[in-house]
DNA sequence: CTGTTAGCGCCTTCAG
DNA sequence: CTGAAGGCGCTAACAG
């Protein structure tokens, strides 16, 4: 049916293995011959088989990716946006992207992602948290693999990571520019990397202002960031009566909570909570009032990890630590604290 | 390295044609055999090289996903929804998805996709509109096709297509039940297929509410369905005269455009005109007013495109049109016409 | 019911 | 600088 290798070479008079020397520019060819050859791929609309050329050297084309199904729901947009990162950025090298999710919280072990059981990865990307079990056996394979957006200890590959130390420095330092010195910390799993990051950068940006921490002011519900644990956790230290004018959260979700448990607890915002969240996804600037966050680009955290992943497959070398930037997007849900009462 | 069919052969004290018939049910093996084969395999923890597997059966696993890049920025949130339930339900059939965008509307004829070249796909699905010339020659490579939401003419392939008639009659009896009776339609490109049912679908509507249809009250603009084309419709009619106290719209981003168009009017919503959406993105439940509109189940007109595509290359046969239902979404966008003048 | 043989289409030695 | 030969791992056809 489609053309072969040698169709190109009776054409072009010379061996398949000439032909194939044109095609991954292997060795010295007389450029008339080359030219012959060129030509004769052309006239047959020729191109090498994926399948015939993976089997030959050992290489698929293709590119792992794996998330979390917990992080990547029809609805969640955090990690499909990394991924179209990744695919964009993968066909300015030729690459395609094979996705699979894995459950991030299951008991059962989790059973290895087809495409690495196939060999049909040249290495493979993985965003979020996921099991480290399955961490440990996919470094087993040897396969380039580089972690994004999580931190995995005792995971020496390469990482792409966001700036969380820097992002949460720079939301703490914001509502302290504003006047707030009675500022809380809300987060869901509290030992999550991203979270351990961003109320280390807190607490920096705290330290600065020579505002003394307070345990009170830093609560953590459940093991997962997610709305309901935010709303949770802001709940139950207000309730406890520990009152702070601002919080920051450990991503928008929980920022989102914590908003729908201070309008149950009758709080106005921003006038009577600033509040700050961290990710930037779409629904963000959508509420009421929209929310002041630290914005991730989530499409260049993809691409970079590709390129990262790519630099690993074809140079090789060591494991290599990025962190991609972040920006603090101010919107309404933030302002100076009210006048203090005294 | 990784364990061949050899290793498992040798193993198991076989021929590697048996292990390969194991493997693919291919013929009877004594039951004895058999155990003893798959305990080796076990043992080895072996699985098929996908290359090998690709050459010499020529299949790759892979199914293609063409998108106008149109039409899958990284904002523009309906195909990329579309794109997540084909890849859901790809899994359950041991598919991988590779995807592709291509120049919706560029002069230059646009490169056949890479994985079509390399035949490294089973199969392709279509979403959206794609230039003619490109749908032609897909065809032509007799690569089994499905088109999903475009209802490509003079291309005998199995369509998976939103019901846009019944939709956009639902829609328009909609507000007809509301009591209005100069209802707009309002698209952007006149002759796309699916702007071309829905307005049917608006029409049958009428025409069943016994209110005559008016030139004036059909509107569209530009050769997109977009925000700002929906705002240019919409405001050249009204500063044209006419004045309908409802529109339904082409989709939910000419609607967007509709409702900018409409306040910069000084006209105000729903009070002063009622406004019915199509597709349901997730924006529509977040504007003001919230966008009354017809539901799309993106996901599971992806889902259904793959099943209906995995059917044709398993099974072959002819090509069949499937239609996906819709829903009517009741929001803040619509209601009663104010009490008529009279 | 199982083994042998011969490719699938490409790439990579190694001679010439 | 080019050609011939062999193999990547699997499946298919045909014997037995």
């Amino acid at each position: 049916m489609a053309p072969t290798i040698r169709d190109v070479a009776k054409l072009a008079n010379v061996a398949p293995s000439t032909v194939s020397a044109v095609l991954n520019d292997k060795r010295y060819i007389k450029a008339e011959t080359r030219a012959r050859i060129l030509s004769a791929i052309q006239k047959l609309d020729y191109t090498p088989s994926r399948s015939a050329r993976g089997l030959a050297n050992r290489t698929s084309g293709n590119i792992g990716f794996i998330v979390a199904n917990t992080h990547f729901s029809h609805a969640e947009p955090f990690y499909t946006r990394v991924f179209l990162g990744v695919e964009f950025e993968a066909r300015h090298h030729d690459l395609y992207v094979l996705l699979t999710s894995v459950n991030g919280k299951a008991q059962k072990p989790e059973p290895m992602p087809r495409f690495l059981l196939e060999q049909n990865v040249d290495g493979v990307l993985i965003a979020g948290r996921v099991p480290d079990k399955l961490l440990k056996e996919v470094m087993q394979r040897k396969v380039p693999t580089v972690l994004v957006d999580y931190d995995g200890k005792a995971c020496d590959c390469s990482k792409v990571l966001i700036d969380n130390e820097e992002g949460a420095r720079a939301a703490t330092a914001h509502l302290l520019d504003l006047g707030h010195r009675d500022i809380a910390f809300v987060g869901g799993e509290k030992d999550h990397p991203s979270a351990v990051e961003r109320l280390r950068g807190y607490h920096q940006a705290l330290a600065t202002a020579k505002v003394a921490p307070s345990e009170e002011l830093e609560v953590f519900e459940g093991d997962t960031m997610s709305t309901e644990n935010g709303s949770k956790a802001f709940t139950r230290m207000w309730k406890s009566g520990t009152h702070p004018t601002a919080v920051v959260c450990a991503n928008d979700a929980t920022a989102f909570g914590v908003q729908l448990a201070a309008k149950e607890l009758k709080l106005k915002l921003p006038e009577d909570l600033s509040l700050m969240g961290f990710d930037d996804v779409v629904m963000s600037g959508l509420v009421d009032p929209p929310l002041s966050t630290i914005r991730v680009d989530k499409e260049e955290l993809g691409a970079t990890a590709l390129r990262v992943l790519v630099d690993r497959i074809r140079r090789g070398g060591g494991a290599t630590t990025t962190r991609v930037g972040v920006e603090l997007i101010q919107r309404g849900s933030t302002m100076p604290p009210r006048e203090k009462k005294n």
